[in-house]
DNA sequence: CGGGGTTTATGACTATCAGGCGAAAACCTC
DNA sequence: GAGGTTTTCGCCTGATAGTCATAAACCCCG
């Protein structure tokens, strides 16, 4: 098949798929970038991704590309994020691209191509394209995500310590959040569960801290919104207001 | 110009704008489609929508293929929502859509061609392509959006009376919401503010209700989550916690 | 022109939850 | 076993959403 029924009316345009890959490592929150060799931008970095192919979908072809890169068993997470149309976007000539949002747990540290290397979100080299803003736009995006869903399951290992999901947050968000409140709303909200074991304590000694885990391993919206809920679903429908009378 | 550098590695694909425009109408949520005449899905509803031109980008086309439906300046707002990109989306040929959320404030009441009609979220006709799962996915940003940002500017009125206001949230929302509490919240974050004027009182009497305008008529986030902020900026950076002492 | 009816505005109260602090628990090393 | 370290837990505080009851402001009608 290909690009049927393509005509004046009806142009065409190579599609490609970028991902933005975010880890978290040493405590700072990285993307995954590869240094462009020619031009244009050379010596520039750019996101990993590549042209739509024909059979595939935009989903597909992002997990395709990346498997170039690393292996794709490593991503914890995968989602679009927006789509970049401007015809001047590339100076060879009009593409438009979709982004993608990759996440990979932090316990894992994939082999990466020559070309390929870790840059720390908040120290950018020069990038490519409209790359840069990319990133911007996927960073937005998981820092949002990270209070209202259970995103943090794909930048965390299987289990983890309380202290070690801090650290994530923390890289990942920007700022400091306190371990105490951190465990205590994501318990509540049924996102994080004690796995029932202990972790060793440190060289220094200190109370063993408890092993924890995430509920469910995919995305899921814990608290849809601070405000205009739904009426509270009625526990039992029955004796509100107690106090109420005649 | 147009599709340059296409060749087999870089596949080109027609590219498709579309817009899931709502209004709310007599207190239900609407969308706006027309009925196809032709194969395929004939006699089914579409998004309005169509080609991306050359030298357009993904947000002008939208506008512009809007235009030939309604007026384009009735649209209180224009948003990016997603990409499909399944190569069996359209059984004539694959083509990549992207679809966007456009929003009319209640007041107007726009002309609509021939084929052209509002429909209630609700109860919709059947509908072509993937464009039902279209209107889904717009919905579900409305209602998240209208929690944590001040979209509901686009679906109101220049001016309105808190009741107006809040029959509009509850058409969108779908659920019910308590006028003093839409009030209290939407004072506070500084959304809304009253204009000093006050509307005529109804044929059946009652106090006159002030009028609220949004203070700013363009996309703010207001509270960015509820969990997880940054540490609360110091009013006057001094003197915090009062009781302590070395 | 005053009472009944209607609609809006406002203040009080409650419940929930995030955020912070400090004490206690549990472990290490020496 | 004493001192140091890290985690856990309970208590307190503040902010804010949600609910309710009352007061305010207007209409119409007799």
């Amino acid at each position: 098949m290909g690009s049927v029924w393509s005509s004046p009316e009806r142009p065409a345009y190579p599609h490609q798929a970028l991902a933005v890959v975010l880890q978290v490592r040493v405590r700072r929150l990285h993307v995954m970038l590869w240094e462009r060799p020619n031009e244009p931008f050379a010596g520039a970095w750019a996101l990993p991704g590549g042209p739509l192919l024909a059979e595939e979908t935009l989903g597909a072809s992002v997990a395709r590309q990346l498997a170039a890169k690393v292996e794709v068993e490593v991503l914890g997470h995968l989602e679009q994020l927006e789509t970049r149309s401007d015809p001047g976007r590339d100076p060879r000539g009009r593409t438009v691209a979709t982004a993608y949002l990759g996440l990979i747990p932090a316990h894992l540290d994939p082999a990466l191509p020559e070309d390929t290397a870790w840059h720390p979100v908040d120290a950018l080299p020069p990038t490519a394209f409209d790359h840069g803003s990319m990133v911007r736009s996927a960073l937005d995006r998981l820092r949002a995500k990270l209070s209202y869903t259970n995103v943090g399951f794909a930048l965390a290992p299987p289990e983890f310590t309380i202290a070690e999901l801090r650290e994530l947050y923390v890289a990942a968000l920007g700022y400091d959040v306190t371990a105490t409140n951190l465990q205590r709303v994501l318990l509540r909200r049924g996102v994080l569960e004690p796995t029932g074991e202990q972790a060793a304590s440190g060289r220094a000694g200190g109370r063993p801290a408890a092993l924890h885990r995430f509920v469910t391993p995919e995305l899921a919206v814990t608290d849809p919104f601070a405000v205009f809920r739904p009426p509270s679903r009625d526990p039992d429908g029955q004796s509100r207001s107690p106090g109420y009378e005649g």
